[in-house]
DNA sequence: CCTACGATCGTCT
DNA sequence: GACGATCGTAGGT
């Protein structure tokens, strides 16, 4: 198989299809990978680099192959793979998974979860995977095994006020852990 | 099944 | 000072 590094360094749109059935390994946990969304930095308006290289995103302006985290919502963690060349700023994120190893870990991060929800959400991935800012730029070579995914689906991504149109939300069909489409709600007041 | 709401704080303006 | 690439709970159908 060709070096991760190389794959992920490619076109966004191309990249974010080759991660779904990939096994990404961390924290004695290993999830599948059924869910993902594509953020292509400065030409997307929903992308967190669509304003530039902050301290937060810098991480989406490395190299591919790299995890970027963030903090939201004052609780919760959410995670990317980094890809493009360097310079470009352009991300994955990681919405959803099905925990294939580690699962009484997995568990025990997430009591009363039933075993569906353990990973099916970009916050619960990585709280299953024991991520938060300390994995922020951690390199994935040997952590991402790479599947062959035939089939897979597209449309709009999730929770974006901004550029909520685009069809940049990929997954596996058929699979029980992919999250329903929730669209972003509309400000009051 | 579904929709509505609020928690809570780092980041950027 | 405003807002968010979310989630869990409450309550209705």
């Amino acid at each position: 198989m060709a070096d991760l590094r190389e794959l992920l360094a490619g076109p966004v749109l191309e990249v974010a299809p080759l991660l779904l059935g990939a096994a990404f390994t961390h924290g004695g946990v290993t999830v599948r990978l059924t869910e993902v969304e594509a953020y292509d930095g400065p030409h997307d308006s929903g992308s967190h680099a669509f304003r530039g290289r902050t301290r937060r995103n810098e991480v989406m302006f490395g190299p591919p192959g790299h995890l970027y985290v963030y903090f939201t919502y004052g609780m919760h963690h959410c995670c990317n793979v980094s890809c493009g060349p360097e310079g470009e700023p352009s991300a994955v994120l990681l919405r959803a998974g099905e925990v294939v190893d580690g699962i009484e870990t997995a568990r025990s991060r997430r009591p009363g979860s039933t075993d569906r929800d353990l990973a099916r959400g970009p916050a619960r991935l990585c709280r299953a995977l024991s991520i938060d800012l300390a994995e922020n730029g951690l390199d994935l070579a040997d952590r991402l095994e790479l599947a062959d995914p035939r089939r897979f689906e597209t449309g709009p991504r999730v929770g974006l006020r901004h550029a909520a149109d685009r069809p940049w939300r990929f997954w596996l069909p058929g699979e029980a852990t992919v999250s329903r489409y929730v669209p972003a709600k509309p400000r009051v007041r």
